[in-house]
DNA sequence: ACACTGACCTGCGAGC
DNA sequence: TGCTCGCAGGTCAGTG
């Protein structure tokens, strides 16, 4: 389930792969994951190329001589490179054609993902109401205790709010918690000044981290050129049986209506 | 304004 | 073996 740092992957395999391409072509096989009137989408995109690969939280936004495509990966969709001659699987929704014989093609086992065009000099500053991103400055400890003023519920939903930092799952949710000691169902009032700053440390952190790794694979994801993450290696609580530092058992909690993973004896 | 729930989807594993 | 059911989870719309 593609996080940040897999948007973040993906967007730098893809830049790799397709800078400068030309669209030819392209086939809505599913046009529900089209939010744009499918043959509007496709007459705005023809004969524009990709220049420029950015993410702003978990979407993909591609800079072309016109505008943008931004897109949107949710649970499980992938960017494969293939050949035409390469037969087509049910779960390819969206197939680009481009200049140099190679078809970009979107799959998405669940048909979560979501493609949309934007026009030239779109503003993508508050776009969605995303909060900072995880490496700007404006995501500290002063800024975390003003957002969550007022607020009760427990500090896991608020790392989930995209509102509040820009591109955090369920998975690096738990990972960042746990690496601050902190337990998910703290109530997001309870927390110390200490363990605030200790949060927005460790988001920063993680995240690098698992960019450096190349993104995680649990369950089904890998990116564009099917490079498998290796992050999972590193988690410490997401998914596992027992603590890597206490050997105590991992408790899972239902919060906001995800499964949280934590150590009942390391977090508090 | 915040909190909570369901819808969107399909695959997979558990339980019967 | 074959069925049903619950779960996985990001986002948004709808309701309280």
């Amino acid at each position: 389930m593609p996080e940040l740092p897999e948007v973040e992957t993906v967007l730098r395999t893809l830049e790799q792969q397709i800078k400068g391409r030309e669209i030819t072509g392209i086939t809505i096989l599913y046009p529900k994951m089209i939010e744009d009137d499918p043959d509007e989408f496709t007459a705005f995109l023809m004969h524009q190329h990709f220049n420029t690969f950015q993410r702003r939280g978990k979407y993909l936004i591609f800079g072309l001589d016109h505008g943008y495509l931004v897109s949107h990966l949710r649970m499980e969709g992938k960017y494969y490179l293939m050949k035409p001659e390469e037969p087509l699987t049910r779960h390819m929704h969206v197939v680009f054609d481009l200049d140099d014989g190679r078809q970009l093609r979107y799959n998405d086992t669940r048909k979560f993902g979501r493609m949309k065009i934007y026009p030239e000099g779109y503003d993508f500053t508050h776009f969605h109401d995303l909060g900072p991103e995880p490496f700007d400055d404006a995501f500290n400890a002063d800024y975390m205790h003003a957002y969550k003023k007022g607020r009760k519920c427990p500090v896991k939903e608020l790392m989930l709010e995209q509102s509040f930092v820009a591109g955090v799952g369920n998975i690096y949710a738990d990972e960042i918690l746990a690496a601050s000691h902190v337990r998910p169902g703290r109530s997001c009032a309870r927390l110390t000044r200490k363990e605030e700053e200790a949060i927005v440390r460790n988001t920063r952190e993680i995240l690098a981290e698992a960019i450096r790794c190349g993104g995680t694979t649990i369950r089904t994801y890998t990116s564009s050129l099917g490079v498998t993450g290796r992050f999972q290696l590193y988690c410490s609580v997401h998914m596992q049986k027992t603590c890597r530092v206490c050997g105590s058992e991992i408790k899972v909690k239902w919060i906001g209506g995800r499964s949280s993973y934590y150590c009942p004896h390391c977090q508090k």
